[in-house]
DNA sequence: AATTAGTACAACCGCCAAGTC
DNA sequence: AGACTTGGCGGTTGTACTAAT
């Protein structure tokens, strides 16, 4: 793999300069994103294709936030967690302007020793949830588009309660930054509510 | 003041899927 | 068809900073 001598090449690791991130910067405001292998050999940087995407996707990206994780976002994070799992870049798309990385920090700082009856909650709507998911991804697999006729009570009435309450926060926190929301309704959050079953499996950009 | 423990974040690694030749 | 390349993802590690002792 990465047969090009990337041993030989000896690329540069650890922290970025900002030298390089000028470098890497001004690459991408030329020749957009993506193309990463090419990134070296154009822009003077002794960085690995890998090494840049991550920078830029993980830093250097314009919009993002940046700050805090706030309440609202938080509550998201954990809503999604307890449906989706360790899905960081799913979860990410939910939430503008944050990287899958930094809700993965974010996660294991805040919520990975936390006290276990919270946990077992989360788990508990998990354990709900999974095996319907699960269902519905068959169903989808095998062509049967109709879901909600599948869905049973129980299901649907935790499915409201947690997607009305994820859209309370949603909302609310879009009232806090109201200008890097505006994409994410208008594209995404249609998606979360009307589209639900088929996030995972549908990429952005 | 020095040491230790905990937290936050940046970056790397290995694996995998998709695309290309 | 299959080897190779590339980009994306989740897991993990390293390090700087801060709070507690």
């Amino acid at each position: 793999m990465m047969g090009r001598g990337v041993a030989e090449q000896g690329w540069r690791k650890g922290p970025w300069t900002p030298e390089e991130d000028k470098l890497l910067s001004e690459y991408v405001s030329e020749n957009g994103e993506g193309r990463w292998s090419s990134v070296s050999r154009f822009s003077g940087l002794s960085r690995s294709g890998k090494s840049c995407r991550l920078r830029w996707v993980n830093y250097l990206r314009p919009g993002l936030k940046r700050s805090q994780i706030t309440p609202q976002e938080e509550g998201i994070i954990i809503e999604l967690h307890a449906l989706w799992g360790n899905k960081w870049s799913t979860i990410a798309r939910y939430l503008p302007g944050r990287t899958d990385n930094e809700i993965k920090n974010y996660w294991r700082t805040h919520f990975k020793q936390k006290d276990k009856s919270s946990q077992k909650q989360d788990q508990r709507k998990a354990q709900i949830l999974k095996p319907e998911m699960q269902q519905h991804q068959q169903q989808l697999e095998s062509g049967d588009m109709k879901m909600e006729n599948t869905i049973d009570d129980h299901f649907k009435m935790n499915e409201a309660e947690m997607f009305h309450n994820l859209e309370d926060q949603c909302w609310s926190a879009m009232s806090q930054d109201a200008a890097s929301w505006a994409d994410f309704v208008v594209e995404d959050c249609y998606g979360l509510w009307g589209g639900l079953w088929n996030l995972d499996d549908h990429p952005q950009g």
